[in-house]
DNA sequence: GCTTGTGAAACAATTCACAGCA
DNA sequence: TGCTGTGAATTGTTTCACAAGC
C-alpha cells in the first residue's frame, strides 16, 4: 500500500467491459489464494469449499467468498469451487497467462538473492535481465544470466519486452534507476530501496522495505510488553516521552 | 495485513494508560515517517511542516497529521514539527529505544542476503543469531556471525534475548521453525516462506512474499493493457475465461 | 498568515446472517 | 442438507474543510 493511482473507472460504457476492477484489498489477496489452490491441486483435491480454501490461505471464509464473487466466479452451492477452474480464473485476472519478463537492477547483496530466487520462475515470472551500474560487477554470471550495464536498459527492454522492473540498488541510486525504467516504458516497479520514488501518473510502484516490517513487529512487541507489564496498575506511568523510556521494560520473553 | 490479533483495548481504566493503541494503518506508516525524518535531520532540518514531511514520506499531509495526532504529538501551529523530537517520539512508540535482537532461521539464498543487509543494523535491529537445519551450513561465517544448528535455538534465545524471529527457510520447513520459535518464547515472526503459518494467539506474524508483490503488479499491468487496448470499443470482448486469454494482448511497452 | 489538530463526511473493507440453489 | 453468493450492518480509513493557536 503506497503509491497507487487509479485511472478512475471508465463510466460504464455499456455491457460490463474488460477487467472487473477489483477492490485493491481483494487484488492483494488473490495471489495468496492462488498459492493455496496450487497446493490443494498438488494434494489431489479437485474441489474445495470456501471454508477449506480460506483455511489454506489464512483468511476467513466470508472474506474469501466476497473476494471470489468479485471475479464473477462460479462455485457450486452445496459443493464448493472447482480447483482447476479457479486457478485458471485467478491466473487470468492477475495477468499471468503470459510469463512476464522482469528486469532486475542492482546486483548487490539483496539483488543477488533475488536473482537466484526460484519463487519467481515458479510463479509466472522470468528474470530476463540483470543490470548494475558498478563496472566491477558487469559480466558476472548469476544463475545463467550475465550482468549487464544499466545503460543497456533501452536495448534490453526492447529485446526482452520487459514488463516489470525491480530495483534493488542502494537508496541514493533508486530514483535515477526508476527514471530510466520509466523512460524505456516500464510501468510497473517493485522497489526494495528504502526511499520514496516519484514516478509519472500511470506507473505503479510497490515498495518492500524489510526494515519496516521489523519495525512494525517491534511496535506490537513493545505494546504486548507494556500491557503485561502492568497487570492492573491504573496510573503511575507516563509512557509517552518527554522523559523517554521511563518504563520501557525489557520485554519478557516467555510467559 | 494478515495474521494479527489484538488483545482488545483495556476499557479506559482512568488516566490514559500505556501505548496509545494506534490504528494499524497508522502503525504501518510510522516507520516510513521515521525514515523520512532521519533523512531530513541529516540534511540539517530542525523543523518540518506536515506538508514537507508528507512529501518526503510519500503520503498526503492530512493523513500524516491525523497519524501524528494519534501519537498525541505536539507540533507547533504556524511552524511545524520539531524533527528531533518527532524522531524520539516515533522511535519510542515503535519500541526502538532498545536495540532488538533478531534470530534469522534459514541461511539459503535469501537468508544470506538478509544476514548481510545493513538496513537492519542501521534501523534499530541486531541480527543476533543465524540458524539452519542443514548440517553442511553449520559453522559457516557470514558477516561475522557463525551459523548454528536450529536445535540450539533454546540456548540462543536465552543468551541473546531474542525479540523477533525471521524465517527464511523453504516453505515446507517454515511451520516447524515457527513452532520452535514460539516454543522458546518468541512472539513476533517475520515470515519469508510462501506459506501460511499457524501460531497461538498473542503471536504476531507478518509475511513478506516477493512473488506476491510481482503478481499484484502483474494485475495492474494487465489491467492497464486491457484499458488501452480498447480505445472506445463498447462490446465484442469476453475478457473473463471460459475461453481463456481471448484478448490477452501483449501489453504495449511504451506508449 | 501560516500550519496544526480534529470533527464531520465520504469512502473502503470486513463481517454478519440468510436467501437461494444444487 | 450444505455451501455459495450477497444485501445490510459494521467497522476502519481517508479526505475535507475549518476553527484554534502560534
Amino acid at each position: 500500500m503506497s503509491q497507487h493511482r487509479h485511472p478512475g473507472a471508465p463510466g460504464r460504457t455499456g455491457a460490463v467491459p474488460a477487467p472487473p476492477d477489483l477492490p485493491e484489498a481483494t487484488v492483494a489477496r488473490l495471489p495468496e489464494y492462488l498459492r493455496a489452490l496450487h497446493q490443494l491441486a498438488d494434494a489431489g483435491h479437485e474441489t474445495v469449499s470456501s471454508e477449506g480454501l480460506a483455511n489454506a490461505a489464512g483468511v476467513n471464509s466470508a472474506k474469501l467468498r466476497k473476494d471470489l464473487s468479485h471475479l464473477g466466479s462460479y462455485g457450486t452451492r452445496g459443493v464448493g469451487y472447482d480447483v482447476g477452474l479457479l486457478i485458471d480464473q485467478i491466473e487470468f485476472v492477475l495477468g499471468l497467462t503470459q510469463r512476464r519478463a522482469v528486469a532486475l537492477v542492482g546486483v548487490g547483496n539483496l539483488g543477488h538473492a533475488l536473482a537466484g530466487y526460484d519463487g519467481f520462475a515458479s510463479r509466472g515470472f522470468r528474470i530476463a535481465a540483470l543490470l548494475d551500474a558498478d563496472p566491477s560487477r558487469i559480466g558476472e554470471e548469476i544463475n545463467g544470466l550475465v550482468v549487464r550495464h544499466v545503460d543497456e536498459l533501452p536495448r534490453v527492454a526492447a529485446e526482452e519486452s520487459i514488463s516489470i522492473g525491480v530495483i534493488a540498488t542502494p537508496a541514493p541510486a533508486a530514483q535515477a534507476v526508476a527514471d530510466q525504467l520509466v523512460a524505456v516504458g516500464v510501468t510497473s516497479i517493485l522497489n526494495f530501496a528504502p526511499c520514496v520514488l516519484s514516478v509519472p501518473e500511470g506507473v505503479d510502484v510497490r515498495k518492500v522495505d524489510l526494515a519496516i516490517e521489523l519495525q512494525i513487529l517491534s511496535f506490537h512487541e513493545h505494546r504486548k510488553a507494556s500491557l503485561t507489564a502492568l497487570p492492573a496498575t491504573g496510573g503511575t506511568l507516563t509512557p509517552l516521552p518527554g522523559g523517554l523510556a521511563a518504563t520501557d521494560t525489557q520485554e519478557a520473553i516467555g510467559t
